[in-house]
Formats: structure tokens, sequence, C-alpha cells
DNA sequence: TGGCTTTTCTTTAAATTTACGCTATGAGAA
DNA sequence: TTCTCATAGCGTAAATTTAAAGAAAAGCCA
């Protein structure tokens, strides 16, 4: 079957964070050049020739947004021939976090334009991005419920309510709080660190962390990280 | 970041079949030209100018092995490299399904060797393509005890010892059949027929219906298939 | 000190899951 | 015919999990 292929190949991003008592959000670019020139749109751009499909993510997202990825996942592959109006481009789109202090936005080599949005004040943008940003989100959601995604999200050290709050605000489903903080602590991955919280009203919280090691360990033995929100 | 990019896009796919108290099958080419030719391949081959990705894997399974799909779902797209050893070619995966009445394969239009292995007794493969096998075995598996995705691999009508028997030999864990039978009915999306299945030694088994509607109405309601076996 | 807020620890009832005894039905053997 | 074997199918008690909610604890502030 021999024939002249001329598709390009192409990877993006869908990059969430979020910020302690706000909204989810997700890093676009404004795109300097035709087509969809001055929308916003997904970080990402074609693949070099020796570069696997990870590494031109990450350098993507590093020339064009300069933020450091905390996770990141391969989420799905768009081909359809007319998603972009030019030429044929497959796009391989990928997933990725970032934790709170890493959502500051360098000074992007490119000078493209970058920024975060929240998910509630979205722009139009390019392309079949909507799209992509639907999926990547409700990916999110699903991982969620079944493995430790939250904490990607969420500081090294935080209290239980921000954990709480990142659950009930992304999942748009509530929880009683009493029985969501039993229910983590009973899977035993989180350490109680000395800290105390500062800020806000209130009894001041204990902060946690995950402990990575003892999920891996767990895991191991068959544990399997649930939570179901009704 | 104009540049110029040579790399080619390819579809494969992984394609499961079930018969009744068997192991798990997968549908694999000979190939009949070189890089690994004669070695054992999953069938696929390079999209068309014009062709979106999903059709691009109908095509190929028809022409290659002439065997009809039940289920169909994108994989993962490996993108290594160096994982072809001639051109770079990037390859978007699919998972498939076929009941066993699809199960015959057709004579191939493109007089390619086509077969069934059991995978417990499996050829070496070309190219990376048992790391993608394994990867879509993974994904079976997962799929199975949170989608109703098993049906798929049955025929429309089937004994329950038949859906047990699917569930107990992939996932290879076992459950109570008395349990695993009254997990499944309470979920409410079979439909028992007055059929009697014929085979087989001891008492015979009335045959069950997969209600796809159903099953659709309840996922309206917010109903989640799930089936936990330790 | 008393009021306010949020965290944290407990208790209890309801629902679900798990383990397993026992009966039912047909085929073929005795 | 009656018995035995093999698998299908039903019911129930115990164990565990989930859901709902009472109440104490800890800091802030007036």
């Amino acid at each position: 079957m021999a024939l002249i292929q001329n598709i390009k190949i192409a990877v993006d991003a869908v990059v969430f964070g979020y910020e302690s008592k706000k909204s989810l959000s997700v890093l676009l670019i404004k795109r300097g050049v035709e087509p969809f020139k001055d929308a916003w749109a997904l970080p990402g751009g074609l693949v070099l020739e020796e570069e696997s499909l990870e590494a031109a993510v990450k350098r993507e997202l590093k020339e064009e947004t300069g933020v450091t990825i905390d996770y990141l996942e391969q989420l799905y592959t768009f081909g359809e021939p007319k998603r972009d109006p030019r030429n044929r481009v497959v796009a391989v789109s990928y997933f990725a976090l970032v934790k709170p202090h890493h959502f500051k936005i360098e000074a992007s080599t490119d000078a493209v334009e970058a920024q975060w949005f929240t998910l509630d004040k979205l722009p139009k943008l390019a392309f079949d991005h909507k799209k992509i940003l639907n999926m990547a989100k409700e990916r999110l959601k699903a991982k969620l419920t079944y493995q430790p995604i939250g904490f990607d999200l969420l500081n090294k050290e935080f209290p239980f309510s921000d954990l709480e709050h990142l659950y009930t605000s992304i999942l748009e489903k509530d929880m009683d709080r009493r029985n969501f903080r039993k229910k983590i602590l009973s899977f035993d991955i989180l350490e109680e660190t000395d800290k105390i919280s500062q800020k806000g009203s209130g009894r001041p919280a204990k902060l946690f962390k995950f402990n990575q090691k003892k999920y891996n360990a767990l895991l191991q033995e068959g544990f399997h990280f649930e939570i179901k929100f009704v």
C-alpha cells in the first residue's frame, strides 16, 4: 500500500491548575499566526523529526508558557481530516496538571501570550480545542475518583479543606465533609505534618501531605483508591 | 515553527475475540513485506490522505482480515522515533471486540494471512506490537469492571455461565458464582429470554440478553455499572 | 467571657457485600 | 424406574461499608 501521505503530526496539551478556593483553570496561549490568528488555543505544535511525542509536549509547554508540569499523560488523538482548515494535522493531545506553586507563567521565549482561564470564563477556542478541553475535563473528573491525582493540583502540604474544595468544585457535587475526611484518611496515604494552616477564620487546620511511597506500596498489595461521589 | 516534518501516520488494531469456555484470542496478520517480513503483527496500516483515523482502522481490518467489529475505541498513540526501524511512524492504536459469530476470518482481499491466537500461545510480534497488545489487555480488564463491555464478546443470547467464565478467565480472578449472578441481575440490564441452553451436562440454563436501551436509560439516571473482583 | 467559624472525633442506623447452605433440573448410568 | 452426577438457581445470616449527623476542640474577635 504505497502512497504519498502528507499528514502533519502535532501535540497539544490541556494543562489544568487549581488555586485554593478558586475555580479550576486551564492554560491557554494566544495564537500569533493564521489560521485562527489572535484566537486562544491550547499550547502545542508540530512534533520534531527526532523527538518523542512526550518530549514534544514538554518542549512546547516550556517554549510557549514556561510552566512546569507536575503530572502528564496522553489523552486522545484527534485526526479528522478537516480539523485544521489548511493542511491535515493529526493532534495527539495530552492532559497535564500543575501544582499551585508552579502556577506562575514565566516570560515565554517565543513571545507568545500565555494566560490562565478559569473554566467558567473561557474565551472562544481555536480549531477543535474546545472538544479536546472537554474531554480532558471528563478525564480529570473520572481520574479524581479512582486515582490520587488531586494531590498534583495541590501544594505539597495542604489543609483538608483544600482537598475537599478541590473535589467538590471540580466534580460539582458535594459530600459530607466529615465522611470525606474519614474516607481519605482510611486509605492511609496521607501523612500528618506538624504544621498548621494560618489563614482564615475558624479553627486552624493541620497540614497533610500525600505519601507517594506508601501509596505505591499499597498498590502492590492490591489497594484500589476510590472515592464515590453521588 | 516551520520545519520539514516527514513522519507517517498509521493505525493498528488490537481485536479481541472470545469463544465459550476458551481463552481470550487476538487477531493477527502475517506481514508480507519488510520490515519484519513473515512475522505476526497487529492488523493496520498507513492512514489515507482524506480518511479519518477510525475509517482507516475499519478499512484495514476489512482488507486484511474480513472480520466484522462489534466494538471499537481508540487505545493509545505510540510515537517513539525508533519504533519503526525505517521511517518514523506514529501509530494510533485501537481496541476492538468481536462477538463469537463474527469470529470467522473471511478470505482477505489482500491475500494476507490472518489468524486468531489465544493469549497464552502468542507468537513473537513485529515492532512494538507486544506492548500495544499488553496495553489493550489492561484496558479490557479495566473496562470489564466498569462498563458492560463483556457483552460485546458474547453472542446476543448467552447463558450466565458464559458471562461468568468470560470474567473469571480474563480477569484471572474468581468470584462466588451466586454473588456474581446476583450482582449482574441487580443492575437490571439483562433480559431473560425464553430460550434454554442446549449443550453440556448439568441443568440446562436460561439464556439472557443484554438490553442496551435499558442500560442507556439507566446511564441517564446516573447509574454506574461496576463489578469488583478482589 | 461569649459568640462565631471551621476542624476534628464519634456514634448509629441503613444499605450493601460476602460467605455459603440448599434446592432444581436434566442426562445418562445402573 | 431410580440413582448419580453436573451445573443452574434461590435464599439467608454475618460482616463490612456507607450515610447521616451530634458534639467537642481550637483559634479569633468583640
